[in-house]
RNA sequence: GGGCGCAUAGCUCAGUGGUAGAGCACUCGCCUUACAAGCGAGGAGUCGCAAGUUCGAUCCUUGCUGCGCCCACCA
């Protein structure tokens, strides 16, 4: 691209820009030289009095690619970032990831059983090695692509949950929660996964419903018969009582003492316990404290006995005839073994209920006894809480603080340990004769004590994020600067994952302050119908591919526009197609604007404006103002939508149209080149923080500064604001599409020249009679004029001379439908004015606008009845 | 089981107590030298159903119906 040409005059200055944009061709410059400048570095130091403003990105997970969602999360992030920069914050976009504990583990453990081994023939070492040599692969990958999306995050700062700086913070936060007496290591059932081998937190647990059977068991028989119901019916070998509601008078009897549990011999007792619901199945519990959550605790307060009876990958181990089944295959069995024994199965019957699967691997979860390292969340939680309750932590939209309150408020303590090898390794060491020790991150554990072998839930570390990236815990620059952060940007399905963790870390480690003041949140990408993206439907869209084919800009700007806060975000290849030709359109009128020689040097004229000048620039600075407003407060789909269409419908459609008039008459051409080049500049900065290359290449060639990314963000200028100059322009485009109607209706070509007289009447439209004349293709009337048709508009007459024919009836018919119409409106108005309670009631601006639409449509109806008895007759 | 949300044009979604909007799709006409990734014109919706409040309801209230999401230790 070469420099605009300053040439003026009639003659279009040569510019060198292809008629298409192509974002291949710059994209990847543009985004090498913005990192090389150092544009998206930081400095603490810098400016310091001045404001700053800092984001943390939400940690992809190292083992995947970018999907739809990290564009749409990026996309928003980058937005905000780009904005305050230009308003000259000192603006930081932390870039990071995190080791996904179970997932990256899962993923590298299925590329060895691909070469026939497990992670146990490697040994830790080498696997949590070869782990590493993984993460170095897939996070470079996702570097790249967050490069393509044009993510202005400062590299300099990049940061990985499982780096040395993050351990550090891990091992310092963990020692102080454990000498706080926050983090206890103790035997309790907790969500097993038989396939991953580890014990997972109650949110790795998804639940589904499934089909199942409901089986109703009589346990004891004669007087001391007690039929109990369950859906697992294979737990009952490892039941150690039956319990009832205390108050429920059919059992009163029973409780205390033993019935014999069937298929064992063993006798065990019916104990009474409030948990019970005596509406529910037959009113009488099995228990069984090893496999369950409710028997659990059922357990302990009876003091019952806890016996396990499966492994931990779920295999029978009670002996017997069901040792060595899978759990799934040991319930029928049990069913079978027991209907041998005669009446003892009363019933079975189908039955729908909710079964916890891993969140990574589907499995069916398993209750399991075990111990467990686990956070006391009550006193972290209440802060948590408390936080966003007096508002120091606003959630947007409001509407999801709810959802944040339902689970900080009724939130279990967190296990946080894992049987896992990929982790933050537990900091606490054993001793010889089981005393433990946590050290802080500088000491070294007693010679001879060995470490425990679990890893912390990925988690932990994440929930360190906005005070770990900046160096926590020492005393950097960059915390004092930029915590708290000023805005945490994700989805809403992991509020409870990560964000309410980061709520509570931050505000213990950080003493009181809260990691961030907003949480703004977004939703998911879906398809054109709404539906989940999901490999099995075929409906996932690839960003790169997007950017592929595309560009950058495009795949940013569909995201965004479709992004009302907290809403999901549907998208399809269609829009982004719309989104490319919205980019394109600004390419070409740039170049439409270079070839004129249209430029930003000196100050903005405010003297010799002509009424289209001082229109747009009303329009310009009332459009600052609006998208300000939407950006302040999340709402990029509106702040899209409205640049979209004064970009389009505004400034290529109306002000690029007229300005060709301007920029042939001597008179007006130069303060046209003036503003038209304002309103491209003002217009691609707004633009900037949502479509940023396409922005940076246009301004740079309009400008001929270095860079749009450190340019400032526009002012609005309310004394730009014309109100005249809006309602003439308004009016000058009511006259030009009436006309073009009625062209289209006559069937006169589009291009075809026309001779008009146009009658002004007195209306200032009448300055613009050479612009509505080369909008409307209309010529001066010649020699043979004759006036066939006459199109009294806002005041003004068109007389068209169609060659000495009109269509009369295409006439008629049109004529016609706007009197109907008038008609129709002047009804609904009289029938208002004539309710004396809408008179008397309503406001009074509402009953004078209702009585001008009145008096309008009469006009209306006036003129076009008239227009009407002078068509001459068919 | 608890909580929340949604129902507006063919599709996806904005929106307001006072004449229904956008994008895409659709119809018709145009290669008009910034742009066919374009230009111009046009069609299209009893704003889920019912009742209530109001001078007036797509908007507020209640009920109903149909969807969706989140949470959940009722076997």
């Amino acid at each position: 691209m070469t420099t605009p040409s300053t040439e003026r005059g009639q003659t279009a200055a040569h510019v060198d820009l292809p008629t298409k944009y192509q974002p291949a061709d710059v994209e990847g410059r543009l985004y090498e030289r913005w990192v090389s400048a150092g544009y998206f570095a930081a400095d603490p130091a810098r400016n310091p009095g001045g404001p700053a403003y800092s984001i943390v990105i939400p940690p992809p997970n190292v083992t995947g690619s970018l999907h739809m969602g990290h564009a749409l999360d990026h996309s928003i992030q980058d937005a905000l970032v780009r904005r305050r920069r230009m308003q000259g914050y000192e603006a930081v976009w932390v870039p990071g990831m995190d080791h996904a504990g179970i997932a990256t583990q899962n993923v590298v453990e299925r590329e060895l059983a691909k070469e026939g081994k497990s992670r146990h023939d490697l040994g830790r070492e080498a696997f949590v090695e070869r782990v590493w040599a993984w993460k170095a692969e897939s996070g470079g990958r996702i570097l790249g692509q967050m490069r393509r999306l044009g993510d202005s995050v400062d590299w300099s700062r990049e940061a990985f949950t499982m780096d040395e700086r993050r351990a550090r913070a891990v091992r310092t936060i963990f020692k102080r929660l454990f000498d706080d007496g926050l983090i206890y290591r103790a035997e309790r059932i907790i969500n097993w996964c038989p396939r991953c081998l580890t014990a997972l937190s109650d949110i790795e647990v998804e639940h589904a419903d499934r089909e199942g059977e409901l089986v109703s068991i009589r346990y004891g028989s004669g007087d001391d018969e007690i039929v109990v119901a369950t859906t697992r019916a294979e737990t009952m070998l490892g039941d150690t009582a039956v319990a009832v509601h205390p108050d429920d008078p059919r059992y009163k009897h029973m409780v205390g003492r033993e019935v014999e549990l069937p298929l064992t011999g063993r006798r065990i007792p019916v104990v009474a316990d409030e948990h019970v619901d005596p509406e529910f199945g037959t009113g009488a519990v099995k228990v069984t404290p090893a496999h369950d959550p409710n028997d659990f605790e059922i357990g302990r307060r009876h003091d019952l006995p806890s016996l396990t009876i499966m492994d931990e990958r779920g295999v029978i181990t009670a002996h017997g005839p069901f040792e060595g089944l899978d759990r799934f295959e040991a319930r029928p069995a049990v069913v079978a073994a027991l209907r041998q024994q005669g009446r003892i199965v009363k019933e079975v019957r189908p039955y729908a209920h909710s079964v916890g699967h891993c969140q990574r691997c589907s499995t069916v979860v398993e209750p399991r006894v075990s111990l467990q390292w686990f956070v006391k969340v009550a006193p972290l939680a209440k802060a948590a809480g408390d936080a966003v309750r007096d508002g120091r932590v606003q959630i947007h939209p409001p509407e999801l603080a709810a959802r944040y309150f339902e689970w900080v408020d009724n939130m279990h303590d967190w296990c946080i340990s894992r049987q896992l090898w990929w982790g933050h390794r537990i900091p606490v060491w054993y001793g010889p004769d089981g005393q433990t020790v946590c050290p802080g991150p500088d000491e070294e554990p007693p010679a001879g004590w060995t470490q425990d072998t679990d890893v912390l839930d990925t988690w932990f570390s994440s929930a360190l994020w906005p005070f770990s990236t900046f160096g926590w815990p020492d005393d950097t620059p960059d915390l004092r600067r930029f915590y708290p952060t000023s805005v945490l940007v994700t989805g809403y399905d992991i509020l409870f994952f990560w964000v309410a963790r980061m709520m509570m870390f931050g505000l213990y480690a950080m003493d009181g302050v809260e990691p961030f003041k907003v949480i703004a949140l977004h939703g998911m990408v879906r398809d054109q119908h709404g539906k989940k993206m999901s490999k099995s439907f075929g409906n996932v869209v690839d960003p790169l591919d997007w950017i592929d084919r595309y560009g950058a800009d495009a795949t940013r700007f569909t995201l965004l526009r479709g992004a009302n806060p907290g809403g999901d975000v549907p998208v399809a290849d269609e829009w982004a197609q719309g989104s490319r030709n919205f980019c394109n359109k600004l390419w070409n009128a740039t170049r439409f604007a270079l070839m004129n020689g249209a430029h930003v040097r000196g100050e903005l004229p405010s003297e010799g404006l002509t009424t289209v000048d001082r229109w747009v620039l009303s329009r310009l600075n009332k459009v600052i103002a609006e998208v300000d407003a939407h950006l302040e407060s999340f709402e990029f789909a509106k702040a899209c939508e409205t640049l979209y269409h004064f970009a389009w419908d505004e400034v290529c459609d109306w002000y690029v149209e007229l300005s060709k008039v301007q920029l042939d008459d001597p008179a007006a051409a130069d303060t046209t080149r003036r503003v038209l080049g304002e309103v491209l500049d003002r217009l691609l900065r707004l633009l900037h923080p949502v479509i940023p290359f396409v922005t940076e290449e246009l301004w740079t060639s309009l400008t001929g500064e270095e860079t749009l990314v450190r340019a400032a963000w526009p002012q609005a200028d309310a004394a730009r604001h014309d109100d005249d100059a809006e309602a003439l322009v308004a009016s000058l485009q009511r006259l030009v599409t009436e006309v073009r109607r009625f062209r289209a209706d006559q069937g006169l070509k589009p291009g075809q020249r026309v001779a008009a007289a146009l009658e002004w009447g007195g209306s200032p439209l009448a300055g613009h009679e050479k612009g509505v004349r080369m909008l409307l293709r209309l010529d001066a009337p010649g020699e043979g004029f004759s006036a066939t048709a006459s199109l009294p508009v806002e005041g003004v007459t068109v007389r068209l001379d169609t060659a000495g024919a009109i269509d009369v009836a295409a006439e008629r018919k049109r004529l016609e439908k706007d009197l109907a119409n008038a008609r129709k409106e002047a009804e609904q108005a009289r029938r208002k004015l004539g309710n004396e309670s809408f008179v008397a009631k309503a406001p009074e601006a509402v009953v004078a606008k209702t009585r001008d639409r009145l008096s309008q449509a009469e006009a209306d109806i006036a003129r076009l009845e008239s227009q009407l008895a002078a068509l001459p007759a068919a």
